[in-house]
DNA sequence: GTTAAATACTACATATATGTAGTTAAATGA
DNA sequence: TCATTTAACTACATATATGTAGTATTTAAC
């Protein structure tokens, strides 16, 4: 048996994002109203003070389809805006709006809060390295070979 | 680092579950039409003979009324049969069928597969302390006192 | 310079989850 | 026993994701 059978990582993962997402989620309802997966979207529009729908996709790991719904409903609740770019009339530029900056800021407040009760499960030795092979195990997924 | 890995685990966490997922989902339709949350939801009922709704909910962490949109589409394919219990009529009590148990067997051939992902990804030792990190930070989510 | 291919997005069907409200049945407490 | 509470489930609205098919636009091939 394998050592990833044998541990059940697979199901253990899954245990514990569907928890950690459930958490978050309210934690993220009570500050503000957005939602998890809308800062998700609205996190990489502000990283990179612009993004196309198809570059959240990629980055996502999502189809353009859930973008495009996610980004209307973005739209629709004022914390980005949607213009057409001059230089590609089939692309989309998406900029955060001042509210969005604003609820933004405290969503990430109410994650810091998911995070300090992953620092109190367990050492922060142990968390270093569960990051590590978290990282590394994202890598081996990316690896087209796979 | 242990400040830049504290902000990331979260994200991390998320995203090895969510490209597992979809590896594994993949897999399990290629492998014979169920999905693995219809396969988390039969697993259950195999593993305890029976199950009612309210038994499966809780030990998924879930709503009752998803599993009551699962079970129905369980019923459905006719991986389950329901009937109402004798001794609470409320009660639904969920079987498998044959061909529930015959699926859910190359299911797990299936799901085989993502753990031979993991364990290709990194090290025996490594994955032994990522399942148990895992399993700490899922007592304490599951701690009433958090 | 026109055609073929790729890219960015939209539309729609479907699966999966939450949350709230309501129904029916069971258990419980005076 | 009867009222209240609890439990198991259903109905419905909504959020989030996939996947397929189609449209518009751009890029590349010839």
């Amino acid at each position: 048996m394998s050592a990833a059978s044998k541990h059940r990582v697979y199901f253990l993962l899954q245990s514990v994002s569907h928890r950690l997402k459930k958490k978050a989620d309210k934690l993220a309802f009570q500050s503000g109203g957005m939602t998890t997966a809308q800062a998700a979207v609205l996190n990489i529009i502000i990283q990179e003070g612009s993004a196309s729908q198809a570059r959240i996709a990629k980055r996502l790991s999502q189809r353009e389809s859930a973008i495009t719904t996610m980004s209307a409903r973005l739209e629709n609740a004022k914390y980005i805006t949607k213009r057409r770019s001059k230089d590609d009339r089939r692309t989309w530029v998406l900029e955060p709006t001042s509210k969005g900056l604003t609820a933004y800021k405290s969503m990430k407040t109410a994650l810091g809060e998911v995070n300090d009760l992953l620092d109190n499960s367990i050492s922060q030795k142990r968390l270093d390295e569960l990051a590590s092979c978290l990282k590394d195990i994202l890598a081996a997924l990316e690896d087209p070979d796979r």
